[in-house]
DNA sequence: TCTTTAAATCAAGATATATTGATATGTTTA
DNA sequence: TAAACATATCAATATATCTTGATTTAAAGA
């Protein structure tokens, strides 16, 4: 029950929904490029990125001082299924702003 | 997105879990009996039981003054997802208990 | 080692959801 | 039509979650 009511938690935000789709539209992104495309305050993505890892929807891999985020695979039947939900929820995503590439992440 | 999130708000509950899987188990069962076999105050347990039903998990059918609550049939895949996930889940479900046909719902 | 940078965590206030007890609605029966 | 009953809704309080800004951690480079 723990585990279940942990996930469907996850799922019961708008913007976790929205990282969802992004990560599962764009693939592994760093946390700053999340934050500029999002143009979302640091510490409010940063809570979100943590549920939805501790809820079993993502993966983190660590560079130096930045951080990779993606969606774990393989995902278990019901996460799955959920994130087959959210792939065609009508949902305006931003665009990618990869701004590590350019400037670097100096938010 | 309003949807989808009213399904998965409706999920994040454990009496809701419950209620669901209740169902799921017994079959239509009326609103007293559930009171009786939770030991839930009215209020709560119609409280819970309106959500289910606003966001598709539920259907009702009213025979007089009594309401018989059921799953909704057919569901949509994400629901009957969520509902093969709870059907599996380690709960210790309350024993039916049909106060309906002997006492009728004095409670 | 000191500074810079990216990300995580914390504390306070704002917002949403759950619970309870009281009241309202609507149907049946006397 | 009045009383009894099953269920729904409301109002107040309690609890949980979200947002923000500040602080902390940890890695990298000067």
């Amino acid at each position: 029950m723990e585990v279940f009511l942990k996930s469907v938690a996850a799922l019961n935000d708008e913007t976790r929904v929205l990282i969802l789709r992004f990560l599962d539209t764009y693939g592994q992104t760093c946390v700053c490029d999340m934050q500029a495309s999002f143009e979302m305050i640091q510490s409010r993505l940063s809570r979100h990125l943590k549920i939805l890892k501790d809820a079993g929807f993502l993966w983190v891999d660590r560079k130096g001082t930045w951080a990779y985020y993606s969606i774990r695979k393989p995902l278990d039947r019901f996460r799955s299924e959920a994130l087959e939900e959210i792939r065609h929820l009508d949902i305006v995503l931003p665009a990618l702003n990869k701004i590590s590439q350019t400037q670097g992440c100096k938010l």
